[in-house]
RNA sequence: GGUCGGUUCGUCUAACGGUUAGGACACAAGAUUUUCAUUCUUGUAAUAGGAGUUCGAUUCUCCUACCGACUACCA
């Protein structure tokens, strides 16, 4: 009888997690969906040493924004401020959670036995050796060009069960406590080992070192054993992890075999690696600070030096364009389709497409994956993103329409709603005619100021008569520009469209807007023979305070006739 | 040093042993436009090197080079 598909996310809480751990737990849990089986969580704190608080909270938080939620390891207990369900790690049996407690150094009981019976059976050893006295023979070894291993021949050697008397054995067992149970890796084998992604591998024992399976000195298992017997009880049917445990892979199938679990050994499928972006190696922490980009999921203090590490939540990705971006570094669906929801990775996912080697990270398409979310995102929502910052910029309420209106013009020209604000602030604040000539930067008052460039290119005696001219023509005319009252939008729709009936007239009420200013300038421009690129530069420097950005017709609708008349007033007085 | 893994445009990658080696990001050029951006079109750019197997190798084998992981009483 097929097993149900359980497979599980098992990091340590050393730290916040990074964004190559964020993979594997999304590559699990896509092959958990799939498979119609179950996602795990299990923390693996059996490092006493290296635990750091905090760690634990981040690694489920980040889970929950990127919508990889655990289906075992977890209990909702209340509510995060946003009304989401706050998890944290089950400690209590529960039918959800059959194999609570997850946190390993909470099952600490459960080790040792284990660890026994693995001696018992003659495939462990008690070893008396102090960790100085190892340290000394590793040195020693390096100083002649040698390296020092615990294996079928040094441990001969070497203080332990085997070397010494029973008696013995027995006396330093309950008079010292730093003695450690090891692996006894069996003499000249040959493993043969299968991995899901890299195919058949094999190894010869000599190779391998007896590891320490169990130190009396914490009554703490290590990672090897914590991890065989866990993924056992748990009945995981697959191990997805990173490629940096591949060499240990040898000592986890002697271990199934050690114990008799070899027919419910799961399948194992060993992940590459994420590489930094420029050099060599593994991506770390420190290169996204170097080089400019997250390396988390999200922010984090380190409890002890409070330094902060930059996250792609708090840098503006939306958590839809991290997962999409994380499930193609390392995979492909086979077709050309690159954008893809969660959802829509599930039944197309597969182990066999991804790649053996490593992938280097690539800041720019990780932008460009979040712009195509943007621009699939609604104005509605969009709007809902950029209000915060309006009000913390302005100190004032718009209209939700007026920010549909403006994140809907402005949606093309950002990769982040972050940055809205930049590319539309004229709408909202006009550039402050005083503090121009001087171009000095003045940050607590958030007005535009003039481009100096700009102003001697563009403020020529002619360009400044033809936009006076403008300026009169713009008061003496009536055009439509935006507003929140729906009947006079119905109305002039109304009048537009019985006015004209061919196919290419406006649809919305903004596109008639604009292409009444825009006729109205244009046309004049053109019946006096300007040059348009001249005059319209010159509009758009006294409206936003340089030449480059949002089409004149759309900042005219925007900000209004009397707003309108004023920038150009304050332009040409201070230009 | 040893063990294991990897190597296709700058980057992410596609290609049952038979393709003009494809796509995307980035870059460049052109078109559109009142500027910028968008959009559209086009372009530059790769099988690490060497043997072998084969009618034919990016694909299979071996060697070399390079890159990486591991080599703790860390995970």
């Amino acid at each position: 009888m097929a097993r149900e598909t359980r497979v599980r996310f098992a990091p340590s809480p050393t730290g916040p997690l990074h964004m190559g751990g964020v993979r594997t737990a999304l590559y699990n849990y896509l092959f958990a969906k799939q498979n119609n089986g179950k996602f795990i969580l299990r923390i693996e704190d059996t490092d006493s040493q290296r635990f750091v608080p905090g760690a634990e909270a981040y690694i489920l938080e980040a889970l929950q924004w990127c919508g990889i939620v655990p289906d075992e390891g977890i209990v909702q207990q209340g509510v995060n401020e946003d009304g989401t369900p706050h998890y944290v790690l089950a400690e209590e049996k529960s039918e959800k959670n059959p194999h609570a407690p997850y946190r390993q150094s909470q099952r600490k009981p459960l080790y040792r036995q284990y660890a026994e019976e693995l001696v018992n059976k003659g495939f462990a050893y008690y070893a008396f050796d102090s960790a100085e006295e190892l340290n000394q023979k590793r040195a020693e070894a390096e100083a002649n060009k040698q390296t020092f291993i615990y294996n079928y021949e040094s441990r001969k050697q070497l203080r332990n069960s085997l070397t010494l008397s029973k008696e013995e054995t027995e006396r330093l067992i309950s008079t010292t406590n730093n003695w450690t149970i090891r692996f006894k890796i069996p003499e000249n084998e040959t493993v043969k080992m299968n991995d899901l992604i890299r195919g058949e591998m094999e190894v010869n024992t000599n190779t391998l070192d007896d590891k320490v399976l169990w130190k009396a000195a914490d009554q703490l298992p290590t990672y090897h054993l914590a991890n065989i017997v866990d993924d056992h009880l748990m009945e995981i049917t697959e191990v997805i992890r990173g490629a940096e445990w591949l060499p240990s892979l040898p000592l986890h199938y002697l271990l199934y075999k050690a114990f008799g679990w070899e027919d419910t050994m799961p399948r194992f499928a060993h992940l590459s690696l994420l590489l930094k972006p420029d050099g060599k190696g593994k991506l770390s922490k420190r290169d996204g600070d170097r080089l400019g980009f997250p390396v988390f999921p999200l922010k984090w203090v380190n409890p002890e030096t409070q330094e902060v590490s930059r996250g792609y939540r708090e840098d503006g990705y939306y958590p839809e364009a991290f997962v999409n971006l994380l499930a193609l570094l390392g995979w492909n669906p086979g077709t050309e389709q690159e954008i893809f929801t969660l959802e829509e990775l599930i039944p197309i996912f597969s182990l066999d497409r991804v790649i053996k080697s490593g992938a280097k990270f690539n800041v720019e398409k990780a932008k460009w994956f979040n712009e195509q979310f943007l621009r699939r995102r609604t104005a509605a929502q969009l709007a809902q993103e950029f209000a915060p910052a309006v009000k913390e910029k302005t100190g004032r309420e718009y209209s939700q329409l007026f920010l549909e209106e403006v994140c809907t013009l402005i949606k093309e020209r950002a990769h982040f709603s972050t940055e809205f604000w930049d590319i539309s602030k004229a709408l909202f604040l006009c550039p402050d005619g005083a503090a121009q000539v001087t171009a000095a930067a003045q940050p607590e008052t958030p007005v535009a100021v003039y481009n100096l460039d700009d102003v001697k290119k563009f403020c020529t005696e002619e360009n400044k008569a033809h936009v006076a001219e403008l300026l009169s023509l713009i008061k003496e005319s009536t055009f439509p520009t935006f507003t929140d009252n729906q009947n006079d939008r119905t109305t002039l729709l109304a009048t537009a469209s019985t006015a004209s009936a061919n196919a290419t007239t406006p649809v919305t009420y903004k596109e008639l807007c604009c292409s009444k200013i825009e006729e109205l300038l244009t046309g004049y421009i053109k019946a006096k023979e300007w040059k348009m690129g001249q005059v319209m530069n010159t509009l758009r420097l006294f409206f936003t305070g340089n030449t480059r950005g949002l089409g004149i017709s759309d900042i005219i609708y925007f900000i209004g006739k009397e707003c309108t008349i004023k920038r150009i007033e304050a332009g040409l007085k201070a230009c």
